[in-house]
DNA sequence: TACCGATACATAATCGTTTAGGTCATGCTC
DNA sequence: GAGCATGACCTAAACGATTATGTATCGGTA
């Protein structure tokens, strides 16, 4: 029969004091192996489990690292997840999942009610894939929570914190490259709203590109999800009435909208429009056709922002024991940028490049960036 | 200047003791409308924010509920989630994901070690995705935590359990039934282990439905992610040396895996293997061929389980101010089914239904389940 | 013998809230 | 003008752990 208990429970059982019991549980040492082993049995019988907030309230402890986040439907945030519980596992974090989206779209208020709560919970960090606002990050500071920013740049008033990004400008001058290979003139981009800041290098990489190789860029922005990236589309198409050579998706839910309204209206890819995006996923070289796309190593980008994110606590703990400032230090090793790779297939207008059956079997070849 | 403050500094900045502030922040009576501007302003003021883990401990308030889950790279996973933030967030409660599985694969010790750790936070109840062990469910039992089980078996030692489950039985029947039309008389299953219990009445579904239809079902089991699918179907394709009529693939990665081994090997799909999956998600009707899917309502399902967790925290949280038991009470309306759909596209061997340039518009027809 | 250090344990303060159980005016009733 | 309810506020005891500080015992040393 399992039974639910106290530490106090524990005590009177064994007759020995609550100190003994705690230091028998953690592993500390002043205990007797015969004491220890008593405690452990009388624990284990009585379904002992220590109660958290108690423990959280007394040591100053802190060991839960917050992700903040808005946009779950985009795939690269599952594999961004994955690199970070990797990187945090071993040292037993626990990582608990911020959203601050309400169907889908990012809701300012949101993000003020999570960073409250984030900071109730006395987290020992955050990651967080958006652009916070600046009295958040003031918040954050003044409860000296250190913060890094994964895939988004800090905001312009905190711009010395810590940040892995991917090299976003390299990426687009590379879809740009590999646009001009086609004799593309006319591009056309799809993004999202500047709230998600990688737009700001994705755009301008592609800008300085078209300038660059002599084509014509239009830009046109959309909600960050595929029913507004379907809609948007359409409103533009109809607008122009014509189709440009290439449309470039921004990220992910962007390719999704606009695969379907080619789709819908009968837009034949690559053949009357080229199409390619950012953001590989699982199932971009079963569909139809097989999709050209930025490869952004979302897991390495999760990794890397763990284990940094790790340093700077660390750090923080021992400057705070030596009873020095408890204020994180962000240093400059602590931003970093990750290259990405293009995956060339269908979409942008090339052909298989190797005999069917062996295109089936590896069926994409890597662009590495060139060394900047 | 922001700073940080404890609930002290605002009693001793305004002259009211701790009762008085408590109560005038929490937004309880007894307090004047004066004061409680004074005690709201200085908080304001001072960057007041509870302590968590303090509260916590003092009112036995929880208000967390947690999510246990082993297939976040599962699409279904997604929905579900919108479907239960949707229902939770009205009442403020905290949502926690716990995932026990690594690197895709269920295992068995964060399992134990996910429980204690719900336990130890004190969490209002859990919403689990797949069958606990015994030992868990015991452990939850003891402590008074409700559980839900969502397209998920509760235990057979607890089998009185919530949940909310597909239909899976008659989807499964559905399946077959649609198979019978196109005459197929070979059909291979390819499933994942009994862990994740809704294998259970999806194949039994099958099984019935082949018998009846006088077709000869394969079924070989899998690891539940895409690689191993792959693996594994490759590999008894091998021995067996030839194709089945149609492959029936139990869940989205799955599906996945089976695309990915055809067009390794050139299989053409429908044409000499018809595939049909469960699980609806995004890309379905963009891939090549479109996918034939059951569509499982997994935000509906979310939704309804989150809606009765609550009621029965609720009713706990109501006996438990009449003095009565702790336990959480289970009634037989606490289990539902909810039913699934038949999506019917091209991988199933079924021609586009109407004209190219409508077939393109709403791509999908969907059979909704007979009444039983 | 007197003293010391180590070991094993206990006592009690502490973390930051909530809340049961008071006190003390004030105003109303008869 | 005694009795009493009411509103506004306070004091102090929890909640369940950790830990600074204290104490008893014992073997060893000078």
């Amino acid at each position: 029969m399992v039974r639910k208990s106290t530490m106090r429970d524990v005590s009177r059982a064994t007759g020995l004091s609550m100190f003994t019991v705690s230091r028998a549980l953690s592993g500390a040492d002043g205990v007797s192996e015969e004491s220890r082993n008593h405690v452990l049995k009388a624990a284990r019988e009585l379904g002992y489990i220590p109660n958290r907030a108690a423990q959280e309230l007394r040591r100053a402890s802190r060991d839960t690292v917050a992700v903040i986040t808005a946009s779950t439907s985009n795939s690269y945030y599952l594999e961004m997840m994955a690199g970070i519980q990797q990187a945090l596992r071993p040292s037993s974090w626990t990582v608990v999942v911020g959203d601050v989206a309400v169907d889908g779209a990012y809701d300012a208020a949101l993000e003020d009610r999570m960073i409250k709560r984030l900071i109730e919970s006395r987290v020992a960090g955050v990651i967080s894939t958006l652009t916070l606002k600046p009295e958040n990050m003031a918040l954050l500071s003044a409860w000296d929570i250190p913060v890094i920013f994964v895939d988004s740049a800090p905001p312009e008033t905190a711009d010395d914190f810590p940040s892995v990004t991917t090299d976003n400008y390299g990426a687009s001058l590379m879809v740009g490259a590999h646009l001009a290979t086609h004799r593309f003139a006319d591009w056309l981009l799809l993004i999202y709203p500047l709230k998600w800041s990688t737009r700001i290098e994705r755009e301008r990489g592609l800008r300085d590109s078209a300038m660059a190789h002599g084509a014509r860029l239009t830009v046109i922005e959309t909600e960050n999800d595929a029913e507004s990236a379907e809609a948007t589309l359409a409103a533009h198409l109809d607008r122009t009435g014509a189709l440009p050579d290439v449309l470039i998706a921004g990220n992910n839910p962007l390719v999704l909208g606009a695969m379907k309204l080619a789709r819908a209206r009968g837009i034949v890819i690559p053949d009357q429009m080229a199409l390619i995006g950012y953001d590989e996923f699982a199932w971009s070289s079963l569909v139809d056709p097989p999709l050209t796309l930025l490869n952004e190593r979302s897991e390495e980008i999760g990794r890397e922002a763990a284990l940094i994110l790790g340093e700077i606590i660390d750090a923080q703990a021992e400057a705070e024991r030596g009873g020095g400032s408890k204020a994180p230090i962000y240093l400059p090793r602590h931003q970093r940028q990750v290259a990405a790779d293009l995956v060339i297939r269908r979409s942008c207008g090339c052909a298989p490049a190797r005999p069917e059956q062996e295109r089936m079997r590896e069926d994409s070849m890597t662009l590495s960036e060139p060394p900047s």
